[in-house]
DNA sequence: GATTAAGTTTTCCTATAGGATTTTAGAGAC
DNA sequence: GTCTCTAAAATCCTATAGGAAAACTTAATC
């Protein structure tokens, strides 16, 4: 994400330098991806800016883009705290939300889909299947990448920008990646929840919920790339609803 | 402008002084709402802290915020630039977000209303009566500012935090209203256009297109508070397509 | 033991200097 | 006259030190 223009005049003048708090951004939303950064614990400013080796001026910068992202809050004069992880509450709405979204622009990228954006669909179905190959924890991570990307590239097909923007503004799949790096993370440090969680992944991973979910996402592709609306709006409206099953336990769990 | 840290904590402790780089991001909004910085125009950090009377840090987290809000644009060493006029392109796609997103919204407020959220809407919709007795101009900033917060209400009313706060980040107020302040300033400026703007909002005023919105804004309002979801739902899908019909020339004007 | 007062820490803001990059201007070659 | 290359200026970005205000902690007094 946040392509930097690629700037095709490598020749000559290579060091095209990136903007350093565009570097910073992406590093601090990484550490709230993967719990350095713990859901609802501080953000010191001078702390984080000593640890990313920079000075605060990027590092304040990143915060303020971070937290008009909803990634992280700000109490005046108190400083940046992470959020928290999702309440059955948000989980909820932001399913609410994403059927509201992601059928009409499934339907929509049936409608207006293109050559490229043909190739860039079948593309990413290409790294689904490759990711299917992999074992249970690698496995849940490519397939999450996946599934971002995958859903995406479909907002951004339908056509509309605004659309498209407003679904990732949501960041749904970093919140959705947090809550999975939680119960990784109790079956790591916490005895007491090894059973339920090593018993959720198994079944995860042997129950072969993730080849159902990328052929939800065949599904999908298949009726865009027919220029099916109908077909791509409901099955679009379907594995976002068999996707809530496979990720409510985990939100239960978390919020015990 | 420029208020000093205003010392003026009378009561006792009055702790609720917000932080100064928020009130420079207001500040700044403010100042793209009403042209002092035109749209395309280069937004200089220094000159800007120099102007509000501040260091550039609170303005680099404001212009951060704002890049994030799609207010502004960022090119990598090259410095911030304000977001051009909606092209006839994004003001339709715009209001096809608003098609997708708002009469749900309104839907689920005629379901989930409660008593304070009655009240909010009765009240907002007393002082689109008084917003209709100004003249010409003042009458559309007013009713524009009521267009605003009647629109955000409701979508919160909805009881989605997702769909509010995604509702809320496309700014789709702030853009029209830079639309129309784009054409008054033609017709302050240019006398070419002179005709056609006077025109238009003669047009606007005389054809009480004014009273027709608040009228439109009733209904919707009716529904909800008579809890009647279908009507709500319909009575915002035709209230947007006509403020998309008021709104249109106004955008080809501009993009001429 | 509760309340007030002082000190400490944290957070936010300011100021300024200097490095990096783009843009602009100008001189020279064809 | 047009083009290319170099130099200077403007602009943006980073770094660092330090000060002011609020919040938090501790201590002293009644």
């Amino acid at each position: 994400m946040a392509k930097k223009q690629s700037v095709v005049i490598a020749p000559k003048r290579s060091p095209r330098r990136s903007v350093l708090s565009d570097e910073i951004y992406e590093m601090i939303k990484a550490m709230i991806f993967e719990h350095e950064i713990a859901p609802g614990s501080r953000v010191n400013i001078d702390a984080l800016a000593v640890e990313l080796e920079v000075s605060q001026t990027p590092v304040r910068e990143a915060l303020a883009r971070l937290e008009s992202d909803g990634l992280i809050a700000k109490e005046p004069l108190k400083g940046y705290t992470a959020t928290n992880l999702l309440s059955m509450e948000e989980f909820n709405d932001l399913f609410q939300f994403r059927l509201l979204i992601e059928p009409w622009a499934a339907e929509q990228a049936a409608k207006n889909i293109d050559s490229t954006g043909k190739a860039a669909l079948k593309g990413e179905m290409q790294s689904a299947k490759a990711a299917l190959k992999f074992k249970v924890d690698d496995q849940f991570q490519a397939l999450t990448e996946h599934d971002a990307r995958f859903h995406t590239l479909i907002a951004h097909i339908s056509g509309s920008p605004s659309v498209a923007t407003a679904f990732e503004r949501t960041h749904c799949h970093l919140h959705l990646f947090r809550l999975y790096m939680a119960n990784k993370l109790h079956l790591i440090e916490s005895g007491s929840r090894t059973q339920f969680v090593q018993e959720l992944f198994e079944q995860y991973y042997h129950s072969g919920s993730g080849q159902l979910a990328i052929k939800e996402h065949d599904a999908i592709a298949k009726a865009i790339l027919d220029q099916n609306p109908k077909a791509a709006r409901s099955a679009m409206h379907s594995h976002i609803g068999s996707s809530l099953k496979r990720f409510a336990p985990s939100v239960k769990e978390v919020n015990k």
